[in-house]
DNA sequence: GTTGAAATTAGTACGAA
DNA sequence: TTCGTACTAATTTCAAC
């Protein structure tokens, strides 16, 4: 429930993976396409919307969750809901050769929904669920500032959510990029090559790059 | 299945909600705590494992279902196996007055799985799932940069993905309150104060607050 | 809000294509 | 591998308490 690195999910992609697993079909990437949008349809309704029988279903199903593919089913909560109306993101730096310490920490900050580690100015971005902006202001300064791991931290407030897919999967590119072919193309071409305004990529900061994993 | 501001899912709390719909108790958030976990779990089991009866759990099942406080189920899925082991974290600084536009081209982006509005040096943040390094550039010079809306951007890459929980409720706050009055108050008296280093709260650029809901 | 029984549906096993 | 079917187990619905 809490560290998800093993299963490669970061951005690195070559980490953790021990052989190719299955190879994903279109069959099964239906299968994923719609479990991510309905993750409680019976398998016989699965069966059917992709086209294939019962019992095929059923083994491809299992396949996909032995496999890792499918990581869990979750239901999504409302948190304004529940109670948890301020989101915030905070972005840290850590201090080198303690990110172990401050894995371990962050595990036990249940208010934490999600961190990622990331090039740039900072070391890693958290993204907090509370019920209120004081809990925040005592989650940074209380809590994090007191980690010995934590070297500074910028939080910002998260105003909006605007969109949140349950996950993005390779089809939907494949449907873009039919779409892409039609309809986006002839503008890209009128204007006869890549516009550029500030856009930005910032690389990782320092020796950073050796210390993925537990370090 | 994509603008979810509706639900309040923002950080203002105060958006959108007419009515309170249902109270929430204890057994409403066992609830959700469980499906959170596990969202193909049978209703019965569901019942089982928070202490009430099928009929009631079915009951509150729907409630929570109809009410909003469970917004769908979904399956979580592992995207280095599905060919997306890229991921990125996009900052944009959109032009005032032109949101809905921007909106509106991210809905026809399918690569970009979560978006959210933040105060701060940049006004959203999106995180997109591709297959490689070279998706991220064309998206960002491609794609973001010709719609009119989008001022400048900066884009960092996910290393890892260390924690990733399926939702925070106030519940795991109660429970780490509750190991806070034991274990971790002494450490902060101890100290006689709140401990700073470099933290920093960054708020809204420019007059940006009024421009909340589709602008 | 609970229990128990009927109706429906889900999951499994296995032989055939 | 995949499909179809028959079998078994479980879930959901609905009734009365």
């Amino acid at each position: 429930m809490s560290d998800i690195s093993r299963n490669g999910a970061g951005g690195g992609g070559q980490a953790g993976r021990i052989g190719i697993g299955l190879e994903l079909d279109d069959i099964h990437m239906k299968i994923l396409e719609v479990l991510r949008e309905n993750g409680r349809i019976s398998v016989a309704a699965l069966a059917e919307r992709v086209g294939i029988s019962r019992a095929n279903a059923y083994t491809r199903f299992e396949a996909l969750r032995a496999d890792g593919a499918i990581k869990r089913f979750t239901a999504e909560i409302d948190h304004v809901r529940a109670g948890l109306g301020i989101t915030a993101l905070i972005f840290v730096t850590v201090r080198q050769q303690m990110w172990k310490q401050f894995r371990a920490e962050l595990a036990r900050m249940p208010e934490v929904e999600y961190c990622a580690i990331t090039t740039g100015q900072h070391d890693a971005m958290i993204q907090v669920r509370v019920s209120d902006v004081a809990a925040v202001h005592s989650m940074v300064t209380d809590r994090l500032a007191n980690i010995p791991a934590v070297k500074a931290t910028e939080t910002v407030f998260i105003l909006d959510e605007v969109l949140r897919r349950p996950y993005v999967l390779p089809s939907d590119r494949d449907r873009d990029r039919d779409r892409s072919r039609q309809a986006r193309r002839p503008a890209q071409d009128a204007e006869g090559g890549v516009p550029l305004g500030k856009m930005r990529f910032v690389g990782a900061a320092e020796g950073r790059a050796a210390l993925r994993k537990d370090s």
